[in-house]
Parts: C-alpha cells; structure tokens; sequence
DNA sequence: GCAAGTATCATTGTATACAATAATGCACAT
DNA sequence: ATGTGCATTATTGTATACAATGATACTTGC
C-alpha cells in the first residue's frame, strides 16, 4: 500500500460521512426530505391529510418509502399518526421556532462548556479557519455560504462537546431552524455581529474557560433572538 | 404458539390517548418498544448487526413493521443505519445517561419556569395531589407506585411548560433513563428527598416565582446525579 | 501458494398483494 | 323527511415478492 501523504484518494476512516441522519440517496430519505421541507416552508396546511399514495404517486414512487418517511417524521414530530386513519401534518408553529431558540440557548452554551474540557488542535484549527473563512464571504456578501459555515462552526462545537447526546439534539435543532437562519443571517448586519461573536466563543474555548463559554454561547442565541425579533419574525 | 402474535391481537384496552408517540397496539408500535427496551436494557450488544428478518421470525412478523421501527429507532439515535448494509446498535452508555441528566438538568429548569407562567389550576391541583399521595407511597415503600408519580410531576411539569417542542423532548429523555430511575428512587432516602424538592418546587411555581423555580428544578436534577454517583452509577 | 476475478449467497430496498379498519353513501323503515 | 343499518369504498396495516446491493467463497491463472 502507499505511503502517501496525500489523503485525497485514500479512504479516509469516515465513520460518520453524513451529517444527516437519513441518508440522501435512498427512495426513503428523499421521500423523508421533500415532506420535512414541505412542512416546514409551510406548504402543508396544518392538520392536512398526507396519504401514502397521493405522495408516493406524487413522488413517483410507491407506498412503503412514503411509509417509512411518515413513521420517521412522527417521531420527530412534524407528523401526526392516528392509527388506522392517516397521518396528518403538525408543522412548527412562530412559536415552537421561538421554544427552540431558548432551548438552544441552553444547550449550546452546555456544548460550549462540554467543547472546553474536550475540544481537539484539530477542530479549533477548524473553528479558526471557519471564522476567518466567514469574515472573507461576509464581505462578498455569499449568503448561501455565509449560512454552510454557521452550521459546520455550530456542528463543530456540538462534536468538540464530546457528547453524542447532546450533538445529536442541537443538529436537530439547528436544522429545524434552518429556513428561519438564511432569513436571519441574510442581514449583513446580523451576519457580522454573529461572526464576532463565534470569534469571541472560540477565544473563550481556547482558553478553556468553560464559564465564560457557556455565557457567550448562551448569549450568542439570546442574541439571534433578539435579531429575529427585530425582523418581525 | 400462542405467544407474540396473540398478544398483541388480544390488547383491547384503549380510551387513554398514549403518552408515547408510538402507539403501542400496530405491530409496529411493538417491535419498536422491544427493541428500544432491548437495546436500553443492555440485551443487545453495542454495534450488533440487527437483521430484518431475524427480528421478524423473533417476534412473529414480517421485516415491515420491523423496517419501520427500526427506522425509527435510527432517528431516536438507538440504532445506526448504513444504507444498504444494515442496522446496528447504538445503545446509549454511562456517559450518554450521565449527560441526559445534566441536560435535563438545564430543561427542566427552563420546563419550570415557563410552567410558572401558564400552568393552569387543574395542573396545580394534580401536581399538589401528587405529592401528597407520593408521600404516602413512600411511607409504605410502594417503589413501582413512586416511579410512576415520579414520572407523572415531571409529565405534569412539561406539560404546563406550554411548549410542544419542550414537552416532546423532555418526555423522551424521561422515558431514556427509566431503568436508571427505578433503580434511584429504590431508595427510601431518596425517594423521600426527591418528593421533598418536588414539593419545593410546586411551591415555586405557585408563587410564580420562575427564577426560583428554575433554580429548584435544575438543582433536583443535579441532586439526583449525585446521587446516583453515590450509587455507583 | 496466492491474488484477482467471478459466482453465489445473504441482506436490504422497493413494489405490490392482501387483510383489516374506518369513512361514505344508499336503501329502507318509520 | 329522517335516522338506522348495511354495503361499498377508501385508506391504512401487514406480508410477501422481486430487484439491487454488498459480502463471501470459490475458481482459475500465474
């Protein structure tokens, strides 16, 4: 075997490729997809009927995919099942986003504090980068980009937290909310300010000073909030 | 021969909507509860493949209601799917029960304090009843009854809490580490204790005092991952 | 003897068939 | 005209059949 150092085509011990839980590519996780976005961008009217072959005839495809994604949506709550009768949409109303948001503001200054005691060079290498990379494409105004590097700065903390539990919560999260962080972070303004303040979470976990981290963590949501508020959503 | 199949056929019980998502009388609802029980229990192995069929021939049905739950599980983070090649085990370990608890110990401060402010009087009333009746379950070391309020204050709470999004999460990591409350509240001086901090916070709630309260709730949390340290576990 | 390719098998992914349950509408009695 | 009961229909629940994919073992060429 080669003793290259270049990682590029060697596989690359990937125990976790996918940040999704359902997998993209099967009939099932993009069925899973395409009735999660439908819900969630408000498509569905709440209470809505979701049949099984309407949607699978809708989607081209048959029953049991359309199934499984139903049963999956249940447990995550964006779908109502009442056996023998249907499943019917409970999409996230102004308010559950709002419940999130504090609830998030909890957990990721948890995270925050968890990433201090156990975050690696290499992931705050990333974080670094991250926020340097950000600043460059705040200024180029590459909102779409803007919005992948909050997530891998978020998604990077939630691993650093050293918690599998607590990772696999604030992903959910943070993709519930996902619509509602490009509007937000789609404000220049807002862009900056959160980009500051993961300068400033970093600082603090670089100096592992998990007080201090929790707090800016915590305050960096309160602050979104705040931001969202004053978008009047 | 008249064993899984018949069992679950003959469930006619019904008129109390299920505190779980899943309901518990498709075939579905069950393999699901078995194999989450299976997995919380500790019967399977960490990482052990589960097959389909395996399952099914188990537990007397075919791979569908098996797939789905299993699908399910995937997303409750119980079980590892690759796609294509199977579903593994992802039980949850010390550290994962340890870190449900400081989490819990976050939202369920939070649970409190949004109780404060919309908790109806019925609620209150339950929760005093609650108490009282607890206290003499505890005198009479009546331990499965004493789990059960235990589970139904905390019910109560969340529920009160007014948030959907909270309520659903919280309930969810109650259910996790059941087996690890029986095994606390097996205790008399525990049990005692917890039913003491549950009276405190009632009061809490019922002076509206949300600070109070949510400091009450997280350190009964706290309180109760001592213990349990001290229990060795 | 060993490695590469291939055949075979095991297992999952998807579609469809059949069964059970709930909803709907119509006939009929009053 | 209306309410009840039955038949019909629509929809979900479960089982099975078929397709696709990955794992395994064997063969074959060297």
């Amino acid at each position: 075997m080669s003793d290259s150092k270049n990682d590029l085509a060697g596989k690359n011990e990937s125990d976790e490729v996918s940040k999704e839980v359902t997998d993209k590519y099967s009939l099932r996780g993009r069925v899973f997809n395409r009735i999660r976005e439908d819900i969630l961008s408000g498509k569905y009217a709440e209470n809505e009927e979701l049949k099984e072959v309407s949607i699978g005839n809708e989607l081209g495809v048959s029953r049991t995919p359309v199934r499984e994604a139903l049963r999956q949506l249940e447990l995550e709550g964006l779908v109502n099942i009442i056996p023998n009768k249907g499943a019917y949409v409970h999409g996230i109303s102004q308010k559950d986003i709002h419940d999130i948001y504090v609830i998030r503001s909890y957990l990721e200054g948890l995270a925050a504090r968890w990433a201090c005691e156990r975050i690696t060079d290499e992931e705050i290498e990333a974080l670094e980068e991250n926020v340097y990379i950000s600043n460059f494409h705040i200024g180029k105004k590459h909102y779409e980009t803007i919005v992948e590097l909050d997530s891998a700065f978020h998604e990077t903390i939630y691993k650093a937290s050293g918690s599998k539990i607590l990772e696999h919560q604030l992903s959910t999260y943070h993709h519930y909310v996902e619509r509602i962080r490009k509007i937000s972070l789609g404000r220049e303004e807002r862009a900056k300010k959160s980009n500051e303040e993961h300068a400033a979470i970093l600082e603090a976990i670089k100096g592992r000073n998990g007080d201090l981290a929790e707090k800016l963590a915590h305050e960096h949501i309160i602050s979104t909030i705040a931001n969202l508020n004053k978008q009047g959503l």
